[in-house]
DNA sequence: TAACATGCATACTGGTCGGTATGAAAGGAC
DNA sequence: GTCCTTTCATACCGACCAGTATGCATGTTA
């Protein structure tokens, strides 16, 4: 029943634990070997699903982090026609979504496009596909509210999305470097009414 | 007329061209003999000024990063009796300050946290001094404010601070990654218009 | 069953890195 | 000048790491 032979699984074994590696000691102090230990894979293995250790990290980026970044921050937008409260709404689910070991290691986009990007341009470009993505994504639903006045129609969709994906990035970091929820609140907080701002003016 | 020995000004060549080293490839990845080689600095100097590799880093986060905080973020705070004029200025003048290089590799303070902080405590430490003592700063700055009737009363100061520190933070992140210094004014920009939001009511 | 490709295991290599051992000049104290 | 400390220079070491060479077992095809 356990299927010696199991490719399929075994990639996947492989890119999980080098995602957890990876998100916790950074790409390049992250260790092959201590990613092999872990999962009982052995080099062999490794080397026969991926070529060499950035295509490795390529892969984490393309097929874990994309998919994380849709489902948690895309997905819930498109069945709502109230972005701003919608994004609130995930805002708020934050403290009881992100574990302390997440603050601790915070963002796994952020964390590689900073190391990555000045050192590795394919790394980098596949960073911003993802960026560009979630921006998009977000600068769609504004557009929409816009349609349903539900957003201000003075504000940029694209920029305003742009920021507010900055400001995610930050807000986790430097909750990271405090190792602190309380921090991440605060910073959500502030978000939060920011947000509010994006209403149309009711006056 | 060289000093053939000058031992502050060798550690001070040390101290700074570390800092490069560190800035373009992060911490880990930054290479000793790299540092050695560009300054002409022999091992044995290097060793005889900083026991380890760690030391070095702390002391360029207590001596050159605090100080750019400090000078580029606060020292203008001090003079100024609307602080969220005086921040607006400072972003709008961002784009002269940062040349592209300074976009292309990020925030230095931003980057060692991300790296380090799960890392190494005492390196966590050091970088969460710098951050308190800007969001601090910046908080003191919008205390008075409040009481000038320049800024909104209702805003809690210090979690304002922080959220713009992220902010800041995270919008140089992305810009990073897209090397961009347009992505950098569009955040800048988004930056712009929540500090108004901040000011008092005038209906 | 024969032939072949896929999937994996083991042992090894070359290179780099942080750190050390040792000693020699330079400079001040006396 | 003598002694001692500071400031550096050179040669070297062990550890680790990404990557490779090679071979074997498993599954697939014919």
């Amino acid at each position: 029943m356990k299927g010696l032979r199991n490719p399929d699984q075994t990639r996947q074994t492989i890119l999980e634990a080098a995602f957890h590696e990876i998100h916790r000691n950074g790409f390049q102090a992250a260790s092959l070997s201590n990613i092999l230990a872990k999962t009982g894979v052995t080099k062999g293995a490794l080397y026969h699903h991926f070529p060499n250790k950035m295509a490795l990290g390529y892969a984490i980026v393309d097929e874990l982090i994309q998919n994380m970044v849709t489902e948690m921050w895309l997905r819930p937008l498109e069945t709502s026609e109230d972005p701003i409260e919608c994004l609130q709404g995930m805002l708020r689910l934050i403290p009881t979504q992100l574990k302390d070991q997440d603050i601790l290691l915070g963002c796994p986009l952020n964390n590689l496009a900073l190391e990555m990007s000045p050192t590795d341009e394919v790394f980098r470009k596949r960073i911003s596909q993802v960026y560009d993505l979630w921006c998009e994504g977000l600068a769609d639903a504004f557009s929409k509210g816009q349609v349903n006045g539900k957003v201000n129609r003075n504000i940029d969709p694209l920029k305003t999305a742009t920021f507010i994906v900055a400001s995610l990035a930050g807000c986790r970091s430097v909750a990271k470097n405090s190792q602190s929820q309380s921090i991440m609140l605060a910073c959500t907080e502030s978000l939060l009414n920011y947000l509010d701002t994006l209403r149309p003016r009711t006056e």
